[in-house]
DNA sequence: CTGATTGCAAAGAATTTGCACTGCT
DNA sequence: AGCAGTGCAAATTCTTTGCAATCAG
């Protein structure tokens, strides 16, 4: 949302950790920074490579480790929608839940208050200390449904047809 | 929890789906539907060639494909505690939450009405319909809190003793 | 300077696939 | 009998590792 204050605080954080700020971890950090979806490693390293050519798979997966570990970044499988990749996003404010469309495949987030009530219930009544939280749904999203029902009605027309 | 009764649903529900029952499938559904923990592809594959001793690897990878696409078990990742296998579990009647402690590894089932409220209202406001719904969180469980705590009581005290 | 970080190449883990054979229904 | 299901072996996909060279602080 503020890409550039989000960096700075990103690299800030990593900075005053003591955390050597190499220009291959530079690269990988925009690159997630600035991503207008989740992104696999993949796709990360292809991005990553466009600002830091030499940059290898192992700096990728190495770096994105070390994020994950710091908490600066969120791992989500998204439903496993396409192959077992794993996609990651900057790390928010309040956890947000990930809907995966098995038709079109596209990912919607929401959030709500009940799911941090649900994390609250969750640690109270169990003494469990959350770190990580994870919600994803698989199903149908609203427009592929309405695309459906249409094909459905279309179809039953073609069959009273005969 | 029923495990005949459950079984008897789970073979019913293949049958009256036109569903071949080879004796292989019948190893693997059996082996799930026993287990007292999640299972693995790999854990399902031994446990099932103590009954099946031919069993494949293909084989088994196929018919968690199969119960899965007829929504009779839920994949989790388990917060990918060990490595990046999948673990399988029989689909239960309502959705439960998995806790998964980073210290020790154990696993902790929790339920709650909120989390289907939390469903409703996301179906409710953004049309998505819901078919899988996976919620996993890390962090560190009760034990291994009071563990800590009673180590750092210990260390600190060793520390004084400077 | 010097230990943390990197690239490279190879290994590893989990899963999938093509194909001839087998066995449910 | 016929076709879905299986075993086998090889292929794929994603990720990790060992090690010598490099570079940030």
């Amino acid at each position: 949302m503020k890409p550039t204050m989000q960096r700075r605080q990103l690299l800030d954080d990593l900075l005053s950790k003591g955390i050597r700020l190499t220009s291959q971890r530079r690269a990988v950090i925009a690159v997630i920074q600035e991503a207008r979806s989740h992104l696999d490693a993949g796709s990360l390293l292809d991005l990553a490579r466009e600002r830091e050519p030499n940059i290898d798979r192992a700096t990728v997966y190495r770096t994105i480790e070390l994020l994950k570990r710091l908490r600066l970044i969120d791992e989500l499988d998204l439903m496993h929608l396409e192959g077992e990749k794993h996609y990651y996003e900057v790390k928010t404010e309040g956890d947000h839940i990930h809907l995966a469309c098995f038709r079109c495949g596209r990912i919607q987030e929401f959030t709500s208050p009940l799911f941090d009530r649900l994390k609250d219930e969750i640690q109270r009544e169990t003494g469990f200390e959350i770190r990580v939280a994870r919600l994803e749904l698989g199903g149908t999203c609203r427009a592929c449904l309405l695309n459906h029902e249409q094909q459905e009605g279309e179809r039953t027309a073609a069959t009273l047809k005969h």
